[in-house]
DNA sequence: CGTTTCGTAGAAAACGTTTCCTAGAAATCG
DNA sequence: CGATTTCTAGGAAACGTTTTCTACGAAACG
């Protein structure tokens, strides 16, 4: 039983295409009778007009990318379903694309998406893989970047990382914490850790505490698991020598494996050793004690990213490329005023 | 500065369109030097194919649709990432939908994605939205279900939920525990988390174990957050009444808020209370203590849903349409003997 | 030297829509 | 009653490919 098109319906209905056309489209008027008797016979027919032609005539199938490193992470889901909900309302697919990290991987599927297949993009996070953002901008291919940002021209929701770090600094130095320490991955071309790290040293510095390089960790790139590499990190680092009596990880995967160690080493969290997180993923709430943490707007990001971005595809005006949501921290149990 | 066409290519390069098009895709012999010609030319004009265009003709978009319920469950991400390698290998795209375990939602979707459009679907757990399923049946719309199971002939990727939950007692059996307890949700329309808890039951018949209601807590549908379900379940549930020596959770997350709220009611994890999870989420393993729980090949799952629906679309002879992947405990710090 | 094969490539149909252009019949107007 | 407007709707172009059909000149063959 072959699909059955547009033709086979205005055969049947006794009328042109085009009728049919505008009968189902509601396009132009068509008589009621002639309308029901359309819509009955494509019923019946089960007829539904391929969203491909369609495409081909309109210049585009509704349909938008999604860039993420790795949508594994609860931060990434989160923008990610921010997205889909306006772009479900909005009549938008979302092709997902899963760069696990990858440059040449990212950019090969940018070009391969960019046959005139896509209105437009938006990626998150993700790498600084400026060349071929640059390439896009110059097409005129409309893009959102979220939590990443190359020049002020360039649409963007962003989070102030730094500004959020700092603040962190001045809490935890209120507490009375002078001895401050940092766990980080070495992802250079990841920018918001890159903006945390940079917070973080302007803080102390803000705060008129000295950098110190040996309660800063920084776990190299190889090792995917966060989790896992905070646990490694601190417990290496922490088995011979003093820790600090707070710590910073600059995502609550990394907080949640400095967790582990850190009571692997008989360190009291918060007594012993405060704990800021940054994400404030579901999980954080209930690790023990409660992570505080640096709460950002995931869903929020992906929302205003995708209503960005259909202006772009439908050439509005929009006013700021660049939107800053605000970040708090969410204060739970890891913190409290160091014991010495 | 308007899109080029392979039209704008061959007046270029001063041959016919179907030489164009034979000589990109490499379709038909053409001389070494016109070919060579064609491909400079290509590049400068920056030319890219419409996919529209090439799927009108081909009738298809090498794209599939991924079905998942709630993309920030880290189950379905790691599905999705399985999926999504073993798509990207074969070239097809894949469009995410994010049902958010909406039936309506779900069927909506499905119709109009059906123009057409899509070569075929992956529906990750989610409902028991048969009806949907079954007129995607019969109309050879190729789909493959993942973790969800309506008869022999749809082909389908599952894990033996009864089998591993019924292990479970059994280990917990051995470790000598008579009263174990069971967390859940009441999502009646979710198909693994009754399976799950028919296991339970089968588990505690095969054991001698009677069935105890006042033991097994079933958190409504309405809170999504299941990790705050287990908690407030757990904690009111045994706030005055004695607790069993073991408890299993139908999910990590349901176990992530057990642990919280045994902790506030000073219940020590394993000594008083054992707990088993079920999933092996990336953070079960940095829970205090480690959460013993069922590892399930969730990456796997979604490569082989992938592999199949890839099979199918080709209308390629598939070996067998259900397969069962290997569930298995992973042990860690979570279970011991009861203490009394 | 006529016929077949080979190398090369163009013309046009087809994919299934939307939409522009055109137009007849009926109704209204002056 | 002729001119204009209003309803109503058909024909065909256009979207940008792939692919089938066709073909021409040159080389090989007998």
């Amino acid at each position: 039983m072959k699909r059955k098109n547009i033709r086979d319906v205005a055969r049947e209905a006794n009328v042109s295409i085009s009728t049919v056309s505008h009968a189902l489209n509601e396009t132009r008027y068509v008589k009621e009778e002639t309308k029901q008797k359309i819509k009955k016979i494509a019923k019946k027919l089960n007829y539904r007009p391929s969203a491909i032609a369609k495409g081909l005539r309109k210049k585009s199938i509704n349909t938008v990318a999604i860039f993420v490193a790795n949508i594994e992470s609860q931060f990434f889901s989160k923008v990610t379903m921010g997205i889909n909900k306006i772009a479900n309302a909005n009549n938008y697919h979302t092709i997902m694309v899963n760069t696990f990290y990858d440059e040449d991987e990212e950019e090969k599927i940018i070009e391969s998406l960019r046959n005139q297949f896509i209105d437009g993009a938006i990626f998150v996070s993700g790498l600084n893989n400026v060349d071929c953002i640059k390439k896009l901008d110059e097409e005129k291919f409309p893009f959102v970047l979220v939590t990443r940002k190359i020049n002020d021209r360039y649409p963007s929701i962003l989070i102030d990382n730094m500004k959020a770090m700092e603040e962190t600094i001045d809490y935890l130095a209120n507490f009375g914490h002078r001895k401050i320490g940092y766990l980080t991955m070495d992802y250079q071309n990841r920018q918001t850790v890159t903006e945390r790290f940079l917070g973080y040293k302007k803080g102390l510095k803000k705060n008129k505490l000295g950098y110190d390089s040996s309660i800063v960790l920084i776990g190299e790139n190889k090792m995917i698991d966060e989790m896992k590499k905070g646990y490694i990190l601190v417990r290496e680092t922490f088995r011979n020598k003093e820790a600090p009596t707070a710590m910073i990880a600059a995502t609550d995967n990394l907080a949640a494996g400095a967790y582990t160690a850190f009571k692997e080493l008989d360190l009291k969290i918060p007594q012993d050793i405060s704990i800021v997180g940054f994400d404030n993923l579901p999980m954080s709430r209930f690790l023990d004690p409660p992570l505080t943490t640096i709460k950002q707007p995931k869903e929020k990001l992906g929302s205003c990213a995708m209503e960005m971005l259909i202006k772009l595809i439908r050439s509005e005006e929009i006013r700021q490329n660049i939107q800053i949501l605000d970040t708090a921290i969410t204060e739970r149990g890891s913190v409290t005023y160091p014991s010495k």
